[in-house]
DNA sequence: ACTTGCTTAATTATCATATAAATAATATAA
DNA sequence: TTATATTATTTATATGATAATTAAGCAAGT
């Protein structure tokens, strides 16, 4: 897909050329772009954009926010957040699980409108993915957050937080205290799953 | 962790700044950079490393290749590749099966020593990726494509294709052609925890 | 008709130098 | 001791060159 030359986006935006190519850089460093010498800067194919960037990520949902990508988005969660249960409960690192419980604690406060619940929620899957103690599903976080805080703008959520969910998040955080591998990925796996629920209504 | 300025890096490269700077403006946007006028450029943590990016993950092999970087790859291919061939399996797009089915005959092929049996087990686990037909799953085919290339550096691994292998492959084919979403998931489960026993030998 | 090689022109790649803006670090004043 | 002003360093931006690359068109030879 053509896209300006560096002298016409120079030109276009008022900054100058070494500005240009500086940003031209970085977009190309995310697989947005590429440039060759003569044949000019070059849009790459959707496919190849660094999705799992998070900046990249943020400017594909202003561009393409539906349905379908938040449902794919849910099906990614759906693979890798109970697989990151399933590995806290067995690393069992007492500083990481404790984090999943001062998460937990702040949805209970929630409840009670003593705290933001989208936050509260927020900080105990990503307690989740930190306590897996792998640099790569640490690296998902962006993910589980945007698709989080996206999720809200289509199923207008209600505010209130629901008593179930709460107990069904500390259903979570006891397996993996306790040890229970694979409750711990179970209980996780329901969560997510009620998420599709409410994503198809 | 302090950086050279960006004067310094030229002199040390001999190269303009101007080359530095865009140097600098890629790694920045790949996380591994952060800079600030007065303060200079700065190495940042390596847990904000973008490992999840191609580019960055060759790198950060190049310098830390362990065991245990080999046992994260592994934990996450078994969170995302049996969640990748259950989609597959629910949306089952001939196309995309028929590629799956392509990649197979080459392990096939490779038994008899007319292809590569690496190149061909890649081919097999890209294309299931590729069939799950999300978009973030396949952003993931780097991460697979990587832990396949780079776990033979460690198990050095016998070239011979063992038939019971190219078997399991086949049974993943299957159920995925034959629309039984768990079969398949469990099939490349079993898959990628024979990778993890043959890493703890 | 079809290569093959040459020429041209457009565009990115790099360089050099200058000025502006931001901000740690330091000095000064209250 | 604290608040404020100054200074110096470093990145941020601008400008105007020159070099390198290569797509496209042209020419020559087979």
């Amino acid at each position: 897909e053509p896209f300006p030359t560096e002298a016409a986006l120079g030109d276009q935006f008022g900054v100058s050329r070494s500005i240009i190519r500086e940003a031209v850089k970085m977009l190309t460093s995310k697989g947005m772009l590429s440039s060759r010498p003569r044949q000019g800067t070059r849009v790459r194919p959707e496919e190849d954009w660094n999705i799992l960037d998070a900046e990249v990520l943020e400017w594909f949902l202003q561009k393409t926010l539906s349905l379908s990508l938040l449902e794919e988005f849910t099906e990614i969660r759906l693979a890798v957040e109970p697989a990151a249960a399933e590995l806290a409960a067995k690393k069992n690192n007492p500083e990481n699980v404790d984090k999943i419980g001062v998460a937990l604690e702040r949805m209970k406060a929630a409840e009670n409108g003593q705290d933001d619940p989208l936050e509260a929620d927020i900080a105990f899957h990503l307690a989740l993915l930190d306590a897996s103690d792998n640099r790569f599903f640490k690296q998902l976080k962006n993910l589980s957050e945007t698709a989080l805080r996206s999720s809200i703008k289509y199923t207008n959520r209600q505010k209130g937080v629901r008593h179930a969910d709460v107990a069904a998040h500390e259903t979570v955080y006891l397996a993996i205290r306790n040890r229970q591998p694979d409750v711990a990925k179970r209980a996780v796996s329901s969560l997510i799953n009620e998420v599709i629920e409410l994503l198809r209504n």
